[in-house]
DNA sequence: AACCATGTTGCGCATAACGGGACATATTAT
DNA sequence: ATAATATGTCCCGTTATGCGCAACATGGTT
C-alpha cells in the first residue's frame, strides 16, 4: 500500500490521483488523518499533501474535526453518494429484510454488488459491499464493511453475480489464473464454470473456506424489474457456526428473502 | 453555476478543484454526464475535462453505465461516504423512527446537522441534509434530497441546531446580515436571539413560510450520550397541509420521537 | 527554555496539466 | 451511400501550475 501512485500511468492527472489516494486512505481504523502521517505513508512532501488536503476540504470532501487539526472525510461525500445512480432504491428496498435476517440467523448479512472495471487494459470484476448488517450482540469480526472490495470466484455472492452473468461477459471478466486464498479455493476455471452451472440450478451458492479459513458464507440473487440479477445478498460467518449440514437451509431461507426482495424491486418470477 | 471555480483562489490546487466540481455536477435530475456537456458548463476544453474524468473513473469515482459512453458517480463514493465519521450511527439510528414519522404524517421528514466550515475567512454555519424519508404516496415535490444545503436562520431545523449551540460560536456562525427569503423570513439578528430562546424553552421549533412561500416545517433536537445536540429531525409540508393549528401537535409528536432518538444514542435526560 | 512534533506559507524551478487540433467512432440526416 | 454532426480520446508544444524546499508558525513534552 506505500505507493499506489507510483507507477505514471500515462493519462492521469496526478494531483487528482494523488486527492483520492488521500480519501481512500481514510478507513474505519482510521477515522483521521493528518497531514505529516499521510505525506509519509504516500512519500509526498507535507506541504503537498497540506494543499491537496486543503483544497479537497474546500470542496467539502474533508472536514476538520474538533478545532482544525487532523482531518476527516467531508459531509459532502453523503450527498455524492446518494446520486450514485440505482443502488439507492435497492438498499432501501432490501434494508429492513436483510436486518432480519441478521437478527434472526446472528450473523453478519451483506448486501453485495459486482463491479466490472477496466483495469490495464483487462476488464475484471470485483465484488463490493454494497451495505451490511452486524448483529449487536456479535461484534467479534468486523470484516467487510461496506466498500470493501473482494474476488468473485471465491466468495458466496461473487459466484451468484458471476454465474448470472451472460457468459461471454463471464469468460472476459474471470482473470486467466484464479488466486487461491486457502487450499479450498477453486483455482480451475473449469471446475468453477461448473459450479456455476449448479448455483444457476439452486439458486443459490455455499462456499466454504474458499477466501479465509474458517469462514463460511451462502449467498443468492437479488433480481430487478427486468429480471437481470443486480446483487447478491449474503450471510457469512465462521465455520463452527455455519456447520456444512445447517448451510443449506440457510441457502434456501435466504433464497426466499431474496426473492421477497426482487419481488419489491418488481421482479415477477 | 457557471464557472465557480473562475476564483484563482489562493493555495487551491486547480485540478483538484476542478475534478469536485465535476462530481458534483451530478444530481438527482443529472444523474448521468457527458465530456462534451460539461466542458461547456464548466468552460473547460474537452480534452482537460476527458482526462480529469478519466483519472476519476480510474479513482473508483466515476463509472461509466452501459458501454463506455456517458458517466455516472462511482460505487467507490458508497464506501467513502460510510466511513464518513460520526453520523453513521445516527443515520442508522433514527432511520427506522422518521421513517414511521413519514409514514404517519405524510409529509417528508429529514434528519439534518450543522456544518460549520470557514468561507472568505469566515467561520458559516450551513444545515446539511443526511436523511430524507418521503411519503412514497406524495412525491409531489422532491425538494431537499440527501446532501442539500439550506441556510440555518429560516429552516425549523437550523433554529433547533443554532439554538442548542454555545453562545459565542453562535455569534461567529451567524453572519451579519440574514437573508430574506421570503417576507416572513426573520432578518434580525435580535428577533433571532429572542426566536431562539423560545425554541430551547419550548424543546422545538415552528418555522412559517420563512424559506420559501407556502412552505411550513417543524423540527427538534437530537442529543448525544454526552449531551450535546448533535442533529434536528425537522418535518416540511405545504402551508395547506400544515396549518397553523396543528403545528403545535405536531412539533410536539416530532420533540417526543427525537427524545427517544435521543435514548438510543445513549442520552439519559 | 529547548526540544520535538504538528500544519501552513512564500518562492523559484521544472514538470505536469492545459488547450489546440487531429483522430476514431456513433448517430442522424440527406 | 454519403455526408454532416455529434460524441470522446490521443498526441504535442507551451506555459501556467503544482511541486519540493526551507522558513515559519504553533502546540505539546521533557
Amino acid at each position: 500500500m506505500a505507493s499506489a501512485l507510483a507507477e505514471r500511468s500515462s493519462s492521469g492527472v496526478q494531483s487528482v490521483e494523488r486527492a483520492i489516494a488521500i480519501l481512500k486512505s481514510f478507513s474505519i481504523d482510521k477515522p483521521e488523518r493528518g497531514v505529516g502521517e499521510l505525506s509519509r505513508e504516500l512519500g509526498l512532501h507535507k506541504s503537498t499533501v497540506s494543499r491537496l488536503m486543503t483544497t479537497l476540504e474546500r470542496g467539502g470532501l474533508l472536514s476538520r474535526s474538533p478545532e482544525s487539526q487532523r482531518y476527516r472525510l467531508g459531509i459532502d461525500l453523503l450527498g455524492l453518494a446518494a446520486h450514485v445512480a440505482g443502488y439507492m432504491d435497492l438498499r432501501e428496498v432490501a434494508r429492513p429484510y436483510l436486518r432480519r435476517v441478521a437478527d434472526e440467523c446472528q450473523e453478519s448479512v451483506n448486501l453485495v454488488v459486482l463491479d466490472v472495471s477496466e483495469r490495464g487494459g483487462q476488464r475484471r470484476a470485483q465484488v463490493v459491499n454494497l451495505e451490511q448488517f452486524v448483529p449487536p450482540t456479535r461484534q467479534v469480526k468486523n470484516i467487510g464493511r461496506v466498500g470493501r472490495r473482494m474476488p468473485p470466484h471465491c466468495t458466496a455472492a461473487g459466484k451468484v453475480l458471476l454465474a448470472y452473468l451472460p457468459p461471454e461477459e463471464r469468460e472476459q471478466v474471470l482473470p486467466d489464473v484464479l488466486e487461491a486464498f486457502t487450499p479450498h479455493t477453486v483455482t480451475r476455471r473449469d471446475h468453477l464454470q461448473v459450479e456455476l452451472a449448479r448455483v444457476r440450478q439452486q439458486g443459490s451458492a455455499i462456499v466454504q473456506e474458499e477466501l479465509e479459513e474458517g469462514l463460511n458464507a451462502v449467498a443468492a440473487p437479488i433480481h430487478d424489474h427486468t429480471g437481470s440479477v443486480i446483487a447478491a445478498a449474503s450471510i457469512a460467518g465462521p465455520a463452527y457456526r455455519l456447520t456444512p449440514q445447517e448451510l443449506p437451509q440457510l441457502a434456501a431461507h435466504l433464497g426466499k428473502v431474496a426473492a421477497r426482495i426482487s419481488h419489491d424491486m418488481g421482479f415477477t418470477a
